[in-house]
DNA sequence: TTAAGCTCC
DNA sequence: AATCTGGAGCTTAAT
């Protein structure tokens, strides 16, 4: 076994744990990127046994690459001050831990990797690329291997050549053909036009290398074909570009590499208050503690705080007890006593596995074979939904088991212990997946895994004051999500196709009235570039800005245009409406329905950044109801058969929540003596009594009071009224010392979302905000606003989903037949039976008023039906 | 697969 | 669409 030598690609793991961790300073010089950095180079060196390390950094200057290619890394956006400083700071710190680094003029930190590779191997060690930059992949091979960081910088993923291909799709050796044909834009180089990722690695599977494709560029038909062509000489020089030199002038003793002692760096780590990674220089428990989740590491952490891994690690089990009989399994559950509980089980298309909190570990293979003929997927399945009925356990998307456990006509169980996908959530909800595979980390894929992410997990949502919220309403509501999804909505078909056909005659008139007034025959209105080459070129109209592909035709256009040329743009936005009804409404509704006739929306709980729900296939969340047309499709939403609807949604909610958490004196006032809140706005910004207040100026104000719970500006707020911009900066103005409140709210949620890196709701839910240490401007403006907006938005989520949880509970408590079947965000639906309308038309209301106590009443308006539409 | 467009709260 | 007011999903065209 070869010695391990550690190469650290140090401006791209200085560059992740800056944007990664929230700005930090001591007596004013900024340390988040360089504690950040340390941390992880620390973590590998103790979990890889490193015996060699070394630090690679750019120098700064024109490389190579800017000869061959001046627009190299050009349009980049410059490095933030905060960030720069750190990397003196940093060179300095590990010139004083004894760490060796390298920089050489001309030379980018990438080609010194593979230079100190090589090299390394040479020596025969057996180097470990540390590094966020995907150009190092071309380097793994021949006993070089990748630590690619992921998340920031907590994580990291181990990279043989085998892995390359798995993950990618090419080889490391076709890594600089890859970047030939699809280019990077994070460095400016451009690759072949209209190839991207995808299309480079068919390519690449097809041909193996890029001089191949370029070979055989002729055969390759169509215009893909022919932008190769195009550009096979672009394409050679993004691949040299691309290609690390493993040749840099390096002066290399592997001897200078040795590990140092670290603690010789504790005192520079004083000063620079860097204590935890003291306290993990200075003898480390058998668990590495990592940095702690941004927010939590102010200075001086208290003593009494449990220190918790940064990731999960897998605890301890026993070997695999392999079950092959239902007895077996029914002994193992048996035997498996208090000490084993919660018990974490996970199932895949072949297998189950368990395991216990004392260490049990087993496995059931569900395809029969010869050695097991005895295993029936239908016995395993009673068994364990006998356990989770019996004892709740710790599953993975507890939503999807009980589909499951109700598809095999299983008992379901009322609870889990714990669901790792909702943790997962909660902790971060902006992960793009929360597919376990993706969650679990460098956790085993099976019960084992899954065990020990729930430990972690729960010790995490402890810490940061979110174990209610996962208790009282997560957990709960996924049984809640369970089985609306499973009673599903009822929707007329025959009125559906009625109102389809209806649609589509029309639509049929409309297209020739459309062609008739352009006077260029037949084309794809539906073709926004068809659609821009009648209008602006054809008809010569009056054009906005264009987009990349040709003139904009979106309504806010059509709209200015009507009055240039109503022959035309009448039946156009007239066309567009019924087509976009008749197309997703319509046509789109209709194959999702079921025998019965109820289609089965998907509500996804861990979709959203704010705490939201979402729905899909279909979304009932953005069904028409604005115009009349619209409308009419919710005359197809019906309840069960001789049953009603009952609607109820809350009044204002998210301006009652603002006037709560400002406490702002007038607008409180608003809500307590009961006023239009809107009319009221209107009366305070326009300085009329109530009385006076026309529909304009209250309509005005009402936008007014939107942009503020989007997190307004002057010119957002002038696009939406048709103000001008100095109009909607005055009634911003205004609205500020009207509500001097409200201002302060804004003011001290932005600046307490920068200092504590997330937003958080009234329950306790956050969002994370790294956009407020971006170096850009916009997107810093962009933190801001979801900053302000989403204590709102998520507490009003929070809201929602305790009161549906509330009153799913009270339904089946007092044995009533109605049930839920539709959350729309402040809006919730009930179908029942006619003789129980009046109560739980009541039970609605109370659940949903009194679920909070605020410093404004929350009111809810119930409503009910024999249609959706009727019963608004 | 992405972009443009449009629906909802 | 434009200096980007927050959060979502679906369809179509074009590649």
């Amino acid at each position: 076994m070869k010695e391990p030598f550690l190469i650290v690609d140090g401006n791209s793991l200085l560059h992740r744990a800056f944007h990664a961790l929230p700005l930090m300073d001591a007596n004013g010089v900024y340390t988040n990127a360089v504690h950040g950095f340390l941390s992880m180079v620390l973590k590998v060196a103790k979990d890889e046994h490193v015996q060699y390390l070394a630090v690679c950094f750019d120098v700064h200057g024109p490389t190579f690459r800017h000869l061959v290619y001046p627009e190299y890394k050009a349009g980049r956006a410059p490095t933030a001050p905060e960030l720069i400083q750190q990397f003196g700071t940093l060179r300095q710190l590990l010139g004083e831990m004894g760490i060796k680094y390298y920089g050489v003029e001309g030379w980018e930190a990438d080609d010194l990797l593979g230079t100190l590779s090589r090299l390394g191997v040479e020596a025969g060690v057996a180097p470990l690329l540390l590094t966020g930059d995907r150009d190092a992949l071309q380097l793994v091979g021949s006993g070089t291997e990748l630590l690619f960081t992921r998340k920031g910088i907590s994580e990291t993923i181990r990279f043989t050549p085998g892995m390359v291909y798995e993950q990618y799709g090419f080889r490391p050796d076709q890594v600089t053909d890859w970047k030939g044909l699809a280019g990077d834009s994070s460095d400016n180089i451009p690759g072949v036009p209209g190839v991207g990722d995808k299309t480079a690695v068919k390519l690449l599977q097809q041909y193996g290398s890029l001089e191949e494709v370029l070979g055989h560029a002729e055969e390759i038909k169509g215009k893909l074909g022919e932008k190769i062509r195009e550009n096979a000489d672009l394409a050679r020089k993004c691949k040299e570009l691309a290609t690390i030199h493993r040749d840099a002038p390096v002066d290399f003793r592997l001897s200078d590499c040795a590990m140092p002692d670290l603690t010789k760096g504790i005192p520079a780590l004083q000063k620079l208050h860097l204590n935890q990674l003291i306290r993990r220089i200075q003898g480390t428990p058998a668990q590495s503690p990592a940095q702690p989740a941004p927010g939590q590491e102010a200075s001086g952490s208290p003593e009494d705080a449990e220190e918790i891994p940064q990731s999960p690690s897998l605890l301890p089990f026993g070997t695999v007890q392999e079950l092959e009989t239902v007895e077996a399994l029914h002994a193992f559950l048996g035997e498996a006593g208090e000490g084993s509980r919660p018990l974490a089980v996970v199932m895949t298309d072949t297998e189950v596995t368990m395991a216990g909190s004392d260490g049990r570990f087993a496995c059931v293979k569900l395809v029969g074979d010869l050695l097991h003929p005895g295993l029936e997927a239908d016995d395993v399945l009673s068994a364990l939904a006998e356990e989770f009925a019996a004892h709740p356990a710790i599953v993975h998307d507890g939503k999807r088991l009980l589909h499951l456990l109700r598809k095999w006509k299983k008992d379901l169980p009322e609870t889990f212990d714990w669901d790792v996908m909702l943790g997962a959530y909660l902790l971060n909800p902006q992960e793009k997946s929360y597919a376990f595979a993706d969650i679990r980390g460098d956790l085993p894929n099976d019960a084992s895994g899954l065990l020990s992410l729930a430990v972690w997990q729960k010790k995490m949502v402890e810490r940061e004051d979110m174990m209610p919220l996962m208790r009282d309403v997560e957990l709960p509501l996924s049984f809640v999500l369970f089985r609306m999804e499973d009673v599903g909505f009822r929707v007329s078909g025959d009125f559906l196709k009625q109102l389809g056909v209806r649609y589509t005659e029309e639509i049929e008139q409309l297209r020739q009235a459309i062609y008739k007034a352009c006077g260029v025959g037949v084309f794809n209105i539906n073709s926004p570039k068809q659609l821009g080459d009648v209008l602006f070129e054809h008809l010569q109209l009056p054009h906005g800005k264009k987009t990349s592909r040709g003139y904009s035709t979106a309504v806010e256009v059509l709209e200015d245009l009507r009055p240039v040329a109503p022959e035309v743009i009448e039946p156009l936005l007239r066309y567009r409406q019924l087509t976009k009804l008749n197309g997703t409404y319509i046509e789109g509704l209709l194959p999702l329905m079921d025998a019965e006739g109820r289609v089965h929306s998907y509500f996804d709980q861990t979709g959203t950044a704010t705490g939201r729900i979402s729905s899909s296939e279909p979304n009932l969340q953005n069904i028409p109801v604005r115009t009349e047309e619209g409308r009419e499709i919710r005359e197809a939403f019906l309840p069960k058969e001789g049953w009603r609807i009952v609607d109820a949604d809350y009044s204002q909610i998210e301006l009652r929540l603002m006037a709560h958490f400002s406490g702002d004196a007038a607008m409180v006032d608003a809500f307590l003596s009961g006023q239009d809140v809107h009319a009221r706005t209107a009366s305070e910004i326009f300085e009329v009594p109530l009385e006076e207040v026309t529909s304009t100026l209250r309509s005005r104000a009402k936008a007014v009071n939107f942009g503020l719970i989007y997190g307004i500006s002057a010119f957002g707020l002038a696009r939406n009224t048709g103000v001008s911009r100095a109009e909607a900066q005055q009634f911003i103005s205004r609205y500020f010392n009207r509500y001097p409140g409200v201002k302060r709210f804004m003011d001290e949620t932005a600046e307490s979302g920068k200092e504590k890196g997330y937003a958080v709701t009234l329950m306790g839910r956050r969002r994370y905000l790294p956009e407020l240490q971006s170096a850009n401007q916009n997107i810093r403006e962009f933190g801001k606003r979801a900053a302000m907006n989403t204590p709102v938005q998520g507490t009003a989520a929070d809201i929602i989903k305790l009161a549906m949880v509330r009153v799913d509970r009270k339904l089946r408590e007092t044995g009533m037949k109605s049930r839920l079947i539709l959350q729309v965000h402040d809006e919730l639906l009930l179908e029942c039976p006619p003789e129980e309308v009046e109560q739980a038309k009541q039970l609605l209301r109370e659940c949903m008023e009194s679920v909070m106590e605020l410093h404004v009443p929350l009111l809810a308006d119930v409503h009910e039906g024999g249609t959706w539409a009727e019963a608004k």
